[in-house]
RNA sequence: GCGUUCAUAGCUCAGAUGGAUAGAGCAACAGCCUUCUAAGCUGUGGGUCGCAGGUUCGAAUCCUGCUGGACGCACCA
């Protein structure tokens, strides 16, 4: 600090601005010092020192195929989560699972129907996701001539919820439900039978279930794989449950996303049947038409139906309770699109007038298995620490032959084109070599795992694709957009970076500078190599690409406002911006610039600087979840 | 009808708290691979920043109105 002035040369007032005039060559050598001394912890920040973060994101329905627009949602979410906890704050990632509605009776009601007439189980073994997506389909397309059906996914449903509802296991309701230790792989015997023809023994003509005297013998129960006898709904409901959540957590595996924990709405279903109770009682919420509803402004919030159950407002404001009793967050961001606005402003709402009312609350003693007091003791302190971290739709979102599009077709897609393309690199690369060989100085040596880095080209593209641009708008999904590798997209971005590494490789064998690059972040060895330069500068105002050098240092120094930018807007398009702006400087760089054959000084020296480089390239590509190559 | 939100080059978007000549990429055109990866680079053309007012020394940016699109508006999530 003492030393501020050495890094200005001049400063002069100009029209209505004051124009300091930095020293160029002071300020760049200090600028790529600093990052190689810090390396991936460079531009890094304590805004969320001692906070905690809770970012809510992904939330796909079980038993539905994980699709492109959930994607957004992901992408955007583990991003911030990237960003918050580059910026010093404690993050907690969770994926709140839609387990719950109307839509598990259909499913439980087609799966007992069709299970035996042309769809196949054993492929409900090999891919129970896409086979619960048809018998979904099926059901719609069969219902419509058959009202019988809803009449039986209805009651099918409503005895779910209340074997959810009953349930005695209090870490069903409050834990982690992506725990496998309960095996669902091999399917019970009993839910054969249960299949078959159970529904009529417990079901009325009035549409209502028969009361049982005797609980467990009853047909409707099959055991469970501890072997208690639980309701086949509940058996089905939770072993689709299971699935999905096994087949999402391989997807999120291939695209480097993971949560720290699963949540279903389910689980606060019970909660939330109480909470509807406490709130009428407390006269925040009252009676209308039936259905309960807190007012507030034009648009009342509904909080549970006129048959008294609870919806997904109310099953949210239990969750944010709950969450703020197990982690006192600072701060939950929900990365949900911009169409459920009006659900989170309600949400938020209701905490504001929580917040108000706080003396309203009668401290109730009759709590059952949580502690109301306190519950409703925090709910006044939540209020203002909720965020919706909207975006906007994916419009034109098919595929090429008009259905919706798997997440995983659509990885594989890019991967396809990647392939494509690695492949005939491959044969000019070969056909240039027919030269080279004259000379012999090329090593021939090919990208070592082509599978693979067509993978992570095409899930760079892909993830890159929804994250270029500012949350808030639409995004007109085209194919050709999105499988273009070329200008700013995710694989131009990797590009950069394997072409730095492969001029370093390349510069490190012609000067024998044993440069360990691989060991750049976790040795020792670059910081002795700062070390034992501490006085001597790694570019001069003299040299004849310090325009270019400069204009990227310039950019360098520019990283931390921008991570600062991106967190305090939850924006990481900020930083995909960033980044081609630096690759783009980069590339021009590399072009213009050649390195061989020069000084070796000189030479090192600018082995530094692109390292530099490479280090804020791949501190940003990692904030944004996008793979980074070695070699493309 | 009410609310939210968006409108910048042919297309997709930067321009985030008002500041100097509004920038990129794609597409088009013209160039550049027998020295570092052409998934790249260099150049050319392309704009009444939706329209009309207002605030200001200064507006793509802030305010008002209008037009057009998207989304939402009580028992779905």
């Amino acid at each position: 600090m003492k030393d501020f002035k050495q890094y200005f040369t001049s400063v002069s007032a100009k029209g209505a601005y004051i124009n300091f005039y930095v020293n160029k060559q002071k300020f760049a050598n200090y600028i790529i010092k600093k990052i190689l001394t810090e390396k991936n912890n460079y531009a890094r920040n304590y805004l969320g020192k001692g906070k905690t973060v809770i970012i809510d994101f992904s939330s796909p329905n079980i038993a539905k195929p994980f699709g492109v627009g959930h994607l957004r949602s992901t992408a955007i979410g583990m991003s911030l989560s990237h960003i918050y906890d580059f910026c010093g704050y404690e993050t907690i990632k969770i994926n709140y699972l839609g387990d719950f509605g109307t839509q598990f009776g259909k499913l439980i009601t087609a799966f007992c129907r069709f299970k035996n007439t042309n769809l196949d189980l054993t492929e409900f073994k090999n891919d129970p996701i896409k086979f619960l997506y048809k018998l979904y389909v099926k059901f719609h397309s069969e219902s419509e001539n058959n009202p019988e059906l809803d009449a039986e996914a209805r009651l099918r449903f409503k005895k779910l919820e209340q074997s959810i509802i009953e349930t005695d296991d209090i870490s069903e309701l409050f834990g982690d439900i992506s725990d496998d230790s309960d095996n669902y792989n091999n399917i019970n015997s009993d839910v054969y039978d249960f299949c078959k023809d159970s529904f009529k023994e417990y079901s009325t003509e009035e549409g209502n279930i028969k009361e049982d005297k005797n609980k467990d013998e009853c047909k409707g129960k099959v055991a469970d794989n501890s072997g208690k006898k639980i309701f086949g709904e509940l058996y089905l409901w939770k072993l689709f449950r299971k699935l999905s959540i096994q087949e999402f957590k391989r997807i999120y595996n291939m695209i480097n996303v993971s949560f720290d924990f699963y949540e279903g709405e389910s689980q606060a279903s019970k909660i939330a049947v109480y909470l509807v109770d406490m709130l009428l009682k407390a006269k925040i919420a009252e009676i209308s038409m039936d259905a309960v509803i807190i007012p507030m402004g034009k648009t009342p919030a509904l909080i549970a139906k006129s048959d008294g159950t609870t919806l997904y407002l109310s099953r949210d404001i239990a969750t944010a309770m709950l969450r703020f009793k197990k982690f006192k967050f600072d701060k939950m961001l929900y990365v949900v699109g911009s169409e459920q606005s009006l659900h989170f402003s309600q949400l938020f709402n209701v905490f504001k007038i929580l917040k108000e009312n706080e003396i309203k609350f009668e401290k109730r003693k009759d709590t059952e298995k949580m502690d109301a007091d306190s519950f409703f003791e925090c709910a006044s302190q939540i209020s203002g620490k909720l965020h919706h971290i909207k975006f906007g739709r994916i419009i034109g979102m098919s595929t090429r032959k008009g259905n919706l599009v798997f997440l995983e077709d659509y990885i594989n897609e890019a991967k396809e084109k990647a392939q494509l393309k690695l492949k005939t690199d491959e044969q000019n690369a070969s056909n240039i070599n027919v030269y080279k060989l004259e000379n012999s100085t090329s090593d021939n040596s090919s990208v070592p795992d082509a599978d693979d880095t067509a993978l992570k080209v095409g899930i760079g593209a892909v993830i890159f694709n929804d994250l270029k641009t500012r949350r808030s708008v639409d995004v007109n999904f085209n194919w050709d957009n999105v499988l273009s590798f070329e200008g700013q997209t995710g694989p131009y971005l990797q590009y950069s970076i394997a072409r730095i590494n492969s001029l370093i490789e390349k510069l490190n064998k012609e000067y024998s500078f044993r440069i360990e690059i691989e060991n750049l972040y976790n040795s020792e060895a670059f910081s002795n190599i700062i070390a034992g330069l501490e006085k001597k500068d790694f570019c001069s105002i003299n040299d004849h690409d310090f325009k270019s050098v400069f204009e990227i240092v310039k950019h360098l120094s520019l990283f931390g406002d921008t991570v600062k930018d991106a967190v305090s807007h939850d924006e990481p398009s900020i930083i995909s911006t960033y980044l081609l702006d630096l690759a783009a400087f980069f590339n021009s760089y590399y072009q213009n610039y050649k390195l061989m054959n020069l000084e070796p000084d000189f030479v090192y020296n600018r082995i530094m600087f692109l390292i530099s480089v490479k280090v804020v390239l791949e501190s940003g590509l990692n904030l944004l979840t996008v793979p980074i190559l070695k070699k493309m």
